[in-house]
DNA sequence: CATGAAAGTTGACGCAGTGTCATTTCTTGC
DNA sequence: GCAAGAAATGACACTGCGTCAACTTTCATG
C-alpha cells in the first residue's frame, strides 16, 4: 500500500526521515528562539523523537546549524559554478556571479535571515565549512578565469575575499531593505568592479 | 603609599579594576578555548573573583564578549573618522579608510583573530552595536562626502556595505596570510574601489 | 576614631540542559 | 516464527547557570 518504493528497507527510511525531522525541527526553533538561545531540548522537544535520539544523529547544536548552513550552501554553489563556467567575459563573470547569488538571497530569504541571527542587537555571520568551500571554488574558477586570459593576473585570494565581502555584506542589505531590488544590487556590485567608485549608478534626483 | 591619585576613592577603584580583571580573563580564555566553548565559570575561574561577582558586572558571556569587541571598536573608530574628514579627495578617503583599518588589524592581531573564533571549522564574525555603529559612521560620512561632491553620487548603504564587506573579508586575509604586507592589502582594496578589477595590481612573473 | 548604613563580595543552592547507557522496541534475514 | 542486530527511549549523573541571604568592606557622619 505505500506508494513510493521499497528500495531501501524501512531501517533507512526512517533514518533519512528523522534525521530530515530533526533538520526541519531545528530550522522552526532557530528562527524562532535565534541561535543561542535554543538548546537541544528545543529542538527535540519540536519533533516526536526522544531525547536520545537527537544523539544519534547530530553530536551538538552546533552540529545541526551546520547542516541548515550547508544546505543552503549545497543548493547555491551549483548555480554559482554554473553560471561562472558559462561567463566567456570577465563582465559576465561577476555580473553573473552577484545577480545568481543575490536573486538565491532575496528568494530563500529565511536561510539567510538565520546568518543574521541576532539576541540582542549583534550580527552574526556563520561560514560553515561547506560555505568556505564554496569560497574555495570562486576562487579556483578565479585562477582558472586568470589563466585563460579572461581576468587580469592579480592575487586571487584577494580577489576572492573582495567578492565575497562585498557579497554578503550587500546580501544584508537585501534582507534589512525590502524595498532594494535585487536588480539594482546586482547592478551596483557589477559596477563597482568593473569601473570602481567612478561607474557606479548614480541616484536620480534626490534633492 | 599609593602613587595613583586618589580623587576617587577605593568603591570605585575597585570596582574598576575587577571590571577589567574580569575582561582581560575573558579575552584569555576566549582566545585559548574560542567562544563557544568557554563558560562563564571558566573566565570567573580565571580571577580571583567569586562566581556571584560576575553578575555585578555583566549579565553572560554574550555581554563580557561585546565589552571586548567595543573596547576594539573603539579604538579603531576614531582613527578612521580622522582619516575620512582629513580626506580631500574621494581617493584619500578610499585609500585613507582600507590602509588605516589594515594597519590597525595586523597590529591588533589578537582583537582580530577573536573575530575569526573557530571550535570546529567555523568561522563566526560578529557585530556589536559598537561595531555596527561605527558602519553608520561610515555611511554618514559618505554621505557628507557625496554632499560636497566629493565622491559620486550613489546609494549611500550601498556603498557602505561594499566597503565594510571589503574591509572585514581582507582583513580575515591579513590574519590568515602573515607574509601577505599591509601595504598590498591596501594598494588591492583602493585599487578595486577607484578603477575596478581592470585597475588592480598586476602580480609580478607568475609563470 | 567609632559607628551604622550602604555598597559590594561570596559561595552554596535550586534549576535546567547535557550527553550516556542499560533497557526496550522494532526491523530484517533466515 | 525467530534470533540477532539496529535504533529509540528516557532516567541518570554531571555541569553550568543565575540568585540570594549572609558576610565583608567602604565611607559619611558626629
Amino acid at each position: 500500500m505505500t506508494v513510493d518504493l521499497k528500495v531501501r528497507g524501512k531501517r533507512e527510511e526512517t533514518k533519512a526521515s528523522n534525521r530530515q525531522a530533526i533538520i526541519d525541527a531545528a530550522r522552526r526553533v532557530f528562527a524562532e528562539l535565534g541561535y543561542g538561545a535554543t538548546t537541544v531540548r528545543d529542538i527535540i522537544r519540536a519533533t516526536d523523537l526522544a531525547s536520545g535520539t537527537f544523539y544519534n544523529y547530530f553530536k551538538s547544536k552546533a552540529e545541526v546549524f551546520q547542516a541548515l548552513q550547508d544546505e543552503t550552501a549545497l543548493r547555491v554553489r551549483p548555480r554559482l559554478r554554473a553560471e561562472r563556467i558559462r561567463a566567456q567575459t570577465f563582465e559576465a563573470f561577476i555580473s553573473g556571479s552577484f545577480r545568481t547569488f543575490f536573486d538565491f538571497v532575496r528568494r530563500d530569504h529565511d536561510s539567510f535571515a538565520t546568518m543574521r541571527q541576532n539576541q540582542d542587537r549583534l550580527r552574526v555571520r556563520i561560514d560553515t565549512p561547506e560555505v568556505l568551500a564554496g569560497f574555495d571554488e570562486l576562487r579556483v574558477d578565479l585562477e582558472a578565469a586568470i589563466r585563460q586570459g579572461v581576468m587580469p593576473d592579480t592575487d586571487p585570494d584577494l580577489l576572492m575575499a573582495a567578492m565575497v565581502g562585498v557579497a554578503f555584506e550587500i546580501a544584508g542589505q537585501l534582507i534589512q531593505r525590502d524595498d532594494l531590488p535585487v536588480d539594482d544590487a546586482a547592478v551596483f556590485a557589477t559596477a563597482l568592479f568593473l569601473g570602481g567608485v567612478q561607474a557606479l549608478p548614480r541616484r536620480q534626483s534626490q534633492s
